[in-house]
DNA sequence: CACTTGACGTGGG
DNA sequence: CCCCACGCCAAGT
């Protein structure tokens, strides 16, 4: 993968607007590359401890985290979500807070 | 090289 | 909605 596709994800997640969400795959069609989902799962998870990046609304195309449920990373990501006014529905992201 | 892994997605049954 | 096979692809071993 190259820098031109890394900087484009990271723009592209950082255009998602506080109080939604969007999946991996809205983000590698928004970056220019529709089959890179998985690349950008591969960014998310190699983030830079520095960085300021809204990592946590980013889903899977289920509207779910895609954390195993019950992990403290699951947990994290949910709370940081609720945070901000996101709720789910049985795991699931409700629908007016999911774009993509 | 050739496998394997994984914060993924989709179409079919 | 659930489950599954298959497609995809960067990294790691």
């Amino acid at each position: 993968m190259n820098d031109e596709f890394k900087v484009a994800v990271y723009s592209a997640i950082g255009s998602v607007p506080e109080g939604f969400t969007a999946s991996y795959g809205y983000i590698a069609r928004l970056a220019g590359q529709p089959k890179h989902a998985r690349a950008v799962g591969y960014l998310l998870k190699h983030l830079p401890k520095d960085s300021s990046l809204p990592w946590f609304r980013i889903v899977n195309s289920k509207r779910e985290i895609s954390f195993p449920f019950g992990t403290s990373s699951y947990q994290r990501q949910l709370e940081a979500l609720q945070a901000e006014g996101i709720s789910l529905d049985n795991g699931k992201i409700k629908k007016e807070f999911f774009v993509g």
